[in-house]
DNA sequence: CCTTTTTGCGAAAACCTTTTCGAAAATTTT
DNA sequence: AAAATTTTCGAAAAGGTTTTCGCAAAAAGG
């Protein structure tokens, strides 16, 4: 059974394609007799209207489209699920792409979703891009009239919704406790130290060194590239000085860390301090279990999602851009000391 | 600058449109003069031609669904990384969509994707479709003539291609091995029982444990409900008998399961062993680590992506359907034994 | 019985693209 | 100069849907 279309019912009918449409559609412009035969046919043959020709008519595909750096990371699994849902109940479909952290593919898939095949889109700049800083094929995008969202990592070239962790606060804040705790030389691994995020939290653990007196030591600002050996850089870290306390900027990275120490017969957090960004579902399981910073992932996509709908809805008005900035919370485990 | 159509183009050159068209496309029939000033200024204002005209123009999308019982699962998170790379590099865009196990939503979802917008559909059945065995909203997908390759959580009800773990074997080589590092009393914890995949894993423990001369007792294969307490269910496990090991069909629970033990002071493993299923990035950061059953994710999805792509792009062949089995691999780490 | 209103349905446009076929114009050949 | 050929472009169809407008015929009103 080929798939059904109004011309085929009319042909079967001998009526005309628009009397079909008005029948299926429960027009009372048509006789109620005409009406139920032909629905009833409809229904018996699962003769569903054809999207594409509705989306080609309406100019409106009801699909949302979503880049991410990499689906393989807790956190943006979490906005993933958080736009799902969201873009679900207010009856948009999703069609998701990953950018792999890469400046090309990144490019290729916002010209490829710029082709009227979303109505609009969310994405979270690759890692490549933010280095490169070459947002030309964001602004193409944009002048082909189609709303954009950007979450997490963002630009200021790019004029548009944004939805961001407030990442300045959140690493003041993990700075800031762990001093609270005792710790005094504090280090901090980064693999983004390159994008906007990473950025954002060594200003704010800047802040809130110099805020506690403590000068600034470039040394204990640890840079991972993609195929660095962890474990070395940590064992140059700590025979450079007594460290008291480590912050990740990601979960798997924590984790890491904290394995590699327990290698060392270092104490967490006797010794040894950690806090992780992310928090994932591996940091309760990991002994001790890890003080992490929560980004709220879920609520991220919630909320993108619903800025970007409303825009898709509101074409005609011309509401201002807005950023959003979503709090962290730091959910204390057993990684780090308590406040005395 | 609104969305540019050939139309806009062959009104500001006053051609016609098929000129435009085929003055984009570099086609010989047009001079060449005409050719490249069209095609200077369809490149200056970024001319895409609108893929939505065309998917209804060629009646192909270059899109495929893909619908998985939840995201927030390291193992079909895994399977849809193979996917999206596969179909990525095959030149085809991914719907995804997420059924959350519920037997409504995945009916609503695989009749909203029947309707033209995809040009194939990849799908792990909902538990609940698996548990009311209900199955036709999927014939009737099939009966609108779209491919359709099912991986993972399968039905014999449905006929077409297949991908699936090798689960049988699993869990008699999983049962095996505890077996042989001296295990007996070997209780299995799930919480899938009623799903394609839960019944053959525990019909390959029973096979190990038949052919090791053992009786099956029923009151070690514990049933989890969603908001069952296993700690209790655990607790009850240990009191009725002296348990030496504990096959968990999930990351979380086998970490879950080791967590409890630990709270027990029961040592791992030297009194009772454990093995996990889906080898996803928590078991290796817990300590002792998870000796884990891997599934291969990634390696699931390209080979689901790659078979329904065949199947799309060989429409007219009549190829019967293949169901694929996929081994898994033990992957030994301290939560169990050796082999003395 | 004629006029007006209502009812029931069809024609056609619009969405955008590609492609086949045909026609006109330009060029070459006789 | 006439005929044949080639070049260059346009008209139209096809894909499926909705919707506006219009046209018939039937019903109602006088």
């Amino acid at each position: 059974m080929k798939k059904l279309t109004l011309n085929n019912i009319a042909q079967h009918f001998g009526v005309s394609i628009s009397t079909v449409s008005k029948a299926v559609n429960d027009n009372a412009e048509i006789s109620k007799a005409v009406r139920d035969k032909i629905q009833k046919y409809a229904k018996e043959h699962h003769y569903r209207p054809n999207r594409v020709a509705l989306s080609l008519l309406k100019k409106s595909t009801k699909t949302i489209g979503v880049i991410v750096p990499t689906i393989l990371n807790y956190f943006f699994t979490q906005v993933f699920y958080g736009i799902e849902k969201t873009a679900n109940s207010r009856g948009y479909n999703i069609i998701s792409c990953t950018s792999d952290e890469s400046y090309p593919k990144e490019v290729h898939t916002v010209g490829l979703l710029s082709t009227g095949i979303v109505d609009g889109l969310i994405l979270s700049l690759s890692h490549e891009t933010q280095t490169k800083a070459n947002m030309e094929h964001i602004s193409n995008f944009i002048d082909a009239q189609i709303p954009l969202v950007l979450f997490d990592r963002v630009s200021d070239k790019i004029e548009c919704d944004k939805v961001i962790v407030d990442d300045l606060q959140a690493a003041y804040n993990t700075t800031k406790h762990l001093l609270d705790t005792g710790c005094r030389n504090i280090a901090l691994v980064s693999e983004i130290y390159n994008s906007s995020v990473g950025k954002l939290r060594v200003t704010g653990y800047q802040n809130a060194l110099e805020e506690a007196g403590i000068a600034y030591d470039n040394k204990l600002l640890v840079k991972v590239k993609k195929d660095d050996d962890l474990e070395l850089l940590i064992t140059f870290l700590l025979d450079y000085k007594k460290i008291d306390a480590i912050i990740a900027l990601d979960e798997m990275m924590a984790a890491d860390v904290l394995y590699i120490l327990k290698s060392k017969n270092i104490k967490v957090p006797e010794e040894v301090s950690i806090i992780g960004f992310t928090n994932g579902r591996l940091s309760k399981y990991v002994s001790p279990a890890l003080t992490m910073v929560s980004q709220h992932g879920k609520y991220i996509g919630e909320l993108t999602a619903n800025i970007l709908i409303d825009r898709i809805e509101n074409k005609g008005d011309l509401i201002p851009y807005t950023t959003k900035i979503v709090k962290t919370s730091l959910i204390e485990r057993e990684s780090t000391k308590s406040i005395s």
